[in-house]
DNA sequence: CTAGGGTTAG
């Protein structure tokens, strides 16, 4: 739960949802102005001027009713002064005085309408510049017997929030608001782009204050509503929110918001049940509702779902976007089912969507990953000589890596010369694939001078970089080179992961290096790094081989209170331990195992056997096949005791 | 008279 916002005040909601506001008299005004709360500004009074001889200023309007002239019942033009305002408004420091001299010496005064009007439209440069917008609205507050529109508000806001303007500079913004009576457009439009910043507790002081003038939310208010609240991960109210739409009923867009919420905190399987509710609440879930799914099945890694919900789409008839077919093809891909994947493409071509490469490069990959490496390979060279297609550094970086997995440097390289030439862009990932290739093939210098290229290419090498280049030194004897790049790491910036420490700890030990290695681990331990399965794999290894299998055992114990799941770590160190024919310190470990009250597992009881075996101990495998040991119980006295291993090497 | 979904490599 760690990282979620706290639920907004539900209050707000529960009693203006459950009951209608009565909204009987509107609530003391606080405004400086006498007539109650702030609707339209009061209009403007032509008679005010501040000197005697001079005409009155104008207020002046956006927009010039030229009906008049042309016999139109209404025509409305725009006035050629908010071209002439507009040029004023920049980020010089003088915009505020130059904006009062040109009024002044014009004698004009920009109407509520006017300002309104320049924050509203996308031609204007405020759009561009919150920091200028707030200027301006500031500037125009402060003409004489000025008064806002709340549409500028709402203009204002909008501007505000689709830059990336703090929400501590919106919300006094929101509050000036309180004191103005509501639309339903002004509220509809606040409550959409509150929802979509994230200022929860914001938008529900606007539906207060929407109840409060006696409006009635919209279906459109709901479902803004309901999408802040989801977008800020307030699921449970949001499904609050959801479960008292009554009037309005939830439409396909609530149901697809609320499905949209339970995705994003994880609850897939309830996202999936509210699809089947809409089958009798709003006529079936849409390519909406099933994309959206689609999505969270493919980021959980449920493939088969993922399937599953496009064999829907299709038997209902619903047109698959694309994008639905890329999870579809991508997650068979991921679940090593490429020809799958490819018999969906061939539906997709059908069907007439368009192809991308985005499918074409999941497929080469899934098809060298899954050892059909010259389908991948026949695939990508009829792709690169189609000249529908400009394959991208994706799809190279994916042949680049196969060709580099199969150990076939020469074509890798011909390939990666071959963007160099056509101008793709060579990134980190190619890099990499290419150090650990020459790495892998022992051709530790080729990899080096790969890593130096690349970082005078300007390019950060990661830690996957690092770890390749570490790994082909560490490989070929040269640990000192390999320690020196585990510093330069360091100094670099660049994070040293438990893949780091597991290259270096293996060669460590490789080169009798022992205490090295040992003392590494309780670095990484102490870096707060949580070991895997492997990495422990390679410190048993070593230190079981080295005699020193106490020590392996003591801190398999000590991790098991650190939460780290390390499950097979016993049942590894034994089969170090009978790989190199030292039973009898298997047995032992066993025993210990025993003493802490767990079962045996019949895989490791088979390891077991089989060292024995091939030990020339085939009496005691036998033995060990037809005992209880490990897995029966023994009557010590009145406790239950399992059958020790102690007891096959007694004889 | 608005709004709800968005990928490929080491």
């Amino acid at each position: 739960m760690r990282g979620r916002p706290p639920q907004p005040s539900w209050s707000i909601l529960s009693s203006s949802l459950r009951r209608p506001f009565p909204n009987p008299t509107k609530p003391p005004s606080p405004s400086r102005y006498s007539n109650g709360r702030r609707s339209d500004p009061p209009p403007p009074k032509r008679s005010f001027s501040s000197s005697p001889s001079l005409p009155p200023p104008e207020w002046i309007d956006p927009f010039i009713d030229v009906s008049d002239l042309n016999g139109h019942s209404s025509d409305l033009h725009q006035s050629p002064w908010v071209a002439r305002i507009a040029a004023l408004l920049d980020s010089s420091p003088t915009m505020e005085s130059d904006l009062t001299a040109f009024c002044h010496s014009l004698l004009i005064r920009l109407s509520p309408a006017f300002v309104s009007h320049l924050l509203r439209f996308s031609d204007a440069p405020l759009r561009r510049d919150p920091a200028v917008a707030v200027r301006f609205f500031r500037w125009a507050g402060r003409q004489r017997r000025y008064v806002h529109k709340l549409e500028s508000y709402t203009s204002l806001i909008e501007i505000l929030l689709s830059s990336d303007t703090g929400v501590e500079k919106i919300r006094p913004l929101v509050l000036e608001i309180e004191e103005y009576t509501m639309t339903i457009a002004s509220s509809n439009s606040l409550i959409r782009s509150l929802g979509k910043a994230g200022m929860v507790e914001e938008l529900l002081e606007v539906w207060k204050w929407m109840k409060r003038d006696g409006l009635e939310p919209s279906l459109f208010s709901y479902n803004c509503l309901l999408d802040g609240l989801v977008s800020s991960g307030f699921i449970d109210s949001a499904e609050r929110v959801f479960e008292v739409m009554k009037a309005p009923p939830p439409d396909i867009v609530a149901f697809n918001t609320m499905i949209k919420g339970y995705c994003k905190v994880g609850k897939t399987r309830k996202a999936i049940e509210l699809t089947r509710e809409m089958d009798s609440r709003v006529g079936g879930p849409d390519k909406i509702s099933y994309m959206t799914v689609i999505q969270a099945c493919y980021s959980d890694g449920d493939f088969d779902a993922c399937l599953r919900l496009y064999h829907e789409m299709e038997e209902r008839g619903l047109e698959i976007p694309v994008h639905a077919y890329s999870l579809v093809i991508g997650g068979l891909c991921k679940g090593g089912k490429p020809f799958e994947g490819l018999s969906v493409f061939e539906n997709m071509i059908e069907r007439g969507c368009k192809r991308n490469v985005a499918i074409y490069t999941a497929l080469i990959d899934s098809f060298a990953k899954s050892g059909s490496e010259d389908r991948a390979m026949n695939l990508f060279l009829r792709l690169k000589n189609e000249n529908d297609f400009e394959l991208d550094e994706v799809a190279y970086g994916v042949v680049v890596n196969l060709l580099c997995k199969a150990g076939k440097l020469e074509a890798a390289v011909e390939q990666f010369e071959y963007c160099k030439e056509k101008g793709v862009s060579i990134n980190m990932v190619i890099y990499c694939s290419l150090i650990d290739g020459f790495g892998k093939v022992g051709r530790v210098d080729m990899a080096e001078r790969l890593f130096e290229e690349m970082v005078n290419g300007g390019i950060v090498p990661d830690s996957y970089c690092y770890n390749a280049i570490i790994d082909a030194l560490t490989k070929y004897g040269r640990i000192d080179e390999a320690l020196d790049m585990f510093r330069r790491m360091e100094s670099e910036g660049c994070d040293q992961t438990v893949y780091t420490y597991t290259i270096l700890i293996d060669g460590l030990f490789r080169k009798h290096m022992n205490e090295e290695a040992l003392k590494l681990w309780r670095v990484m331990i102490d870096k707060g790094i949580t070991p895997t399965a492997a990495s422990f794999r390679v410190l048993s290894k070593g230190l079981c081989l080295s005699g020193k299998f106490e020590t392996a055992r003591k801190i398999a114990d000590d991790l098991a209170p650190m939460g780290v799941v390390l499950e097979t770590a016993y049942e590894d160190m034994i089969h170090v331990l009978c790989k190199a024919g030292r039973v009898r310190h298997a047995c032992r470990l066993a025993d210990g195992i025993i003493e802490r009250g767990r079962e045996i597992p019949g895989n490791v009881r088979k390891v077991m056997i089989n060292a024995l075996r091939k030990a020339g101990n085939s009496d005691l495998a036998i033995k060990l096949l037809h005992s209880k040991i490990g897995i029966g119980y023994d009557r010590m006295g009145s406790v239950k005791r399992r059958v020790k291993f102690q007891t096959l090497l007694n004889g």
